[in-house]
RNA sequence: GGGCCUGUAGCUCAGGAUGGUAGAGCGCUCGGCUCUUAACCGAGUGGUCGCGGGUUCAAUUCCCGUCGGGCCCGCCA
């Protein structure tokens, strides 16, 4: 039973076999636009695998590189169509679409950065743009321009169309029109690169200025040597047979004399179903996230299946089950709830504390996210309130049934608080119209029946005389019902229809008793 | 041409490395005074684990094959 192991533990298992004196935990991402949870999966794994070797004792360091030397190969959502002009060019010599930073890298990759702290994400940030121009890759780059034969050769293995004789694994800058992708590199001599580009120039260049790149997957090995690295997870695109995996990994031997690191081969996120696309908008990025829950539920999201499954992210209704999943675990973990097998508890237990940054004593306390859809929509933003009204419903967990608003903890003032600005976020932006509802501030224009106002008249009454729990009401409010020998969805509707002016709501007797109680009576009386 | 993932309850998916005929959530049904709702509580219901072989005392699990679904690489990175 303590044989089971949560799939980052096996890793740094592996890992820990190797003889090195630091692992070096690669990440990188491309700046094409926005980072979504699609795109940034590399880095909260690498994260999470340099914690596990930490946590066995191992020296570990994570590490992430922008790779903004890259050219922009499509334009990102949502900028113009007229950054058009520079496609082609790569991300560090783009200007910032808002004028907000110094650069479109920057203007991209700041939304990231700034919000992995609350996700617990340590890691040293390198620029690829900036290695060239510090000349780090230069000895890289000869290297390469000189084993340029060989190269090929490995090359040549996996293409149907062989290379050129005087191909080189290296890119210049165009001088005149500021392309990477356009350019042909034919020789060099010491330094200097001669190329042609396809805007027509011809020039040379010299690669300790910085402003060329070595083809992909000659740099990627290069990287791996530069930061020693030992381990990397990346996108399912290059761990296909005879990607770039499988070509970096020979040059990296062959080239650089370098073992290539342990690598984690991950499946992309899909949103509602479709593939995230960067360029058509569709994603999801971490910083969206915490705005409708908190960090190590999209910790737990990514951990609690093998990296190569499908997952697919819906924000919308099935957010709601897979919240209530997570405090279902988190339960489970703290032994508020029994799992249906021992192997189900101990798989769960290892899930949820790897998505935990850090675990704390006692169980969090956990008010209903579904719930408090229909508190907040009631309440607003109003912790007493919604303390109420959760308890008023018996929606708080046994230990605290008892407990009013004072004898809470600030902890659990701040975890009710938090979570209801996520809800609120998630009502504000992603929830179906259906479960919306508005006290409305007036009588909304209605119709309904002479019946219906006649049990309206009669509640009213009721509210008016005495003081009544939710199930009191809910009795009362039947027999009423039953005396005026209506049918209770008609009954039910009228209420909703004078409150918030839709045909559905809240549980009636506890919604009803939960708002103003004058509101209430002179709504029932429609009048006001 | 090569490779990966996937097929388990009505739906979404765990489990599979260490073989001993299966789990969750949602749904559904029923109950909670006659109890509306994708928003409450409780109980119950639910599967020849895609198909065919093989190994084995025993296969959902391992092996081979096959069919269906999704995706990636074929040089842009």
């Amino acid at each position: 039973m303590i044989l089971l192991k949560h799939w980052i533990e096996r890793i740094a298992d592996d890992l820990n076999e190797k003889d090195v004196p630091e692992h070096v935990v690669a990440s990188g991402t491309s700046i094409s636009g926005s980072i979504h949870i699609g795109n940034s999966c590399d880095i909260f794994i690498a994260n999470a695998v340099t914690k596990a070797l930490k946590k066995q004792g191992n020296k570990s360091k994570t590490i992430w590189i922008a790779d903004d030397h890259d050219p922009l190969r499509k334009v990102p959502y949502p900028l113009p169509k007229s950054y058009e002009k520079y496609l082609g060019i790569p991300y560090s010599n783009i200007p910032c679409p808002e004028d907000c930073c110094s650069n479109f890298v920057e203007h991209f990759e700041k939304p990231l950065l700034s919000i992995l702290e609350k996700f617990g994400i340590e890691l040293e940030v390198f620029s690829g743009a900036d290695m060239y121009k510090k000349g780090i890759y230069d000895d890289y780059i000869r290297i390469a321009l000189e084993k340029a034969p060989e190269i090929i050769k490995i090359f040549n293995k996996f293409r149907e169309h062989p290379l050129k004789d005087n191909w080189l694994p290296y890119n210049p800058i165009c001088d005149e029109c500021g392309r990477v992708n356009t350019t042909y590199a034919h020789g060099f001599e010491g330094d200097i690169v001669n190329y042609s580009c396809k805007c027509g120039h011809k020039g040379q260049m010299d690669i300790k200025s910085g402003n060329g790149k070595l083809t992909w997957r000659v740099e990627w090995a290069a990287r791996w040597k530069i930061f020693q690295i030992t381990c990397e997870p990346f996108g399912k695109d290059h761990a296909a047979s005879g990607g770039s995996y499988d070509v970096s990994k020979i040059i990296s031997k062959e080239i650089y004399d370098y073992e290539a690191p342990y690598p984690i081969p991950y499946e992309w996120i899909t949103l509602k179903g479709e593939a995230m696309s960067k360029s058509h908008g569709v994603f999801f990025t971490p910083g969206q996230w915490l705005e409708i829950a908190e960090p190590e539920t999209l910790n737990y999201f990514i951990f609690r299946s093998k990296p190569l499954k499908h997952q697919d992210f819906n924000p919308s209704m099935p957010f709601l089950d897979f919240i209530e999943q997570y405090d279902r675990v988190e339960r489970i973990y703290y032994g508020a709830e029994e799992a249906s097998s021992e192997k189900e508890e101990e798989k769960l237990k290892k899930i949820y504390e790897a998505s935990q940054i850090d675990i704390s004593e006692s169980m969090p306390f956990q008010p209903s996210y579904r719930f408090m859809t229909v508190a907040y929509q009631i309440a607003g933003h109003d912790p007493e309130k919604v303390y109420a009204i959760l308890k008023k419903d018996s929606q708080l967990p046994k230990s605290m049934e008892d407990k009013s608003f004072d004898d809470l903890q600030l902890k659990d003032i701040d975890r009710l608080n938090r979570r209801l600005s996520h809800v609120k976020n998630w009502l504000d932006l992603y929830a179906p119209e259906f479960v919306k509802f508005q006290v409305q501030k007036k009588l909304p224009r209605v119709e309904i029946n002479d019946v219906q106002k006649e049990f309206l008249l009669k509640v009213a009454d009721l509210l008016e005389n005495e003081n009544y729990t939710p199930q009191e009401l809910h009795d009362a409010m039947y027999i009423v019902i039953h005396d005026l020998d209506m049918k209770p969805q008609k009954a039910f509707m009228a209420i909703y229809k004078v409150i918030t002016g839709k045909k559905q709501g809240p549980r009636a007797a506890s919604f009803v008793l939960s708002l103003d109680k004058d509101l209430v009576i002179k709504r029932f009386r429609m009048e006001e």
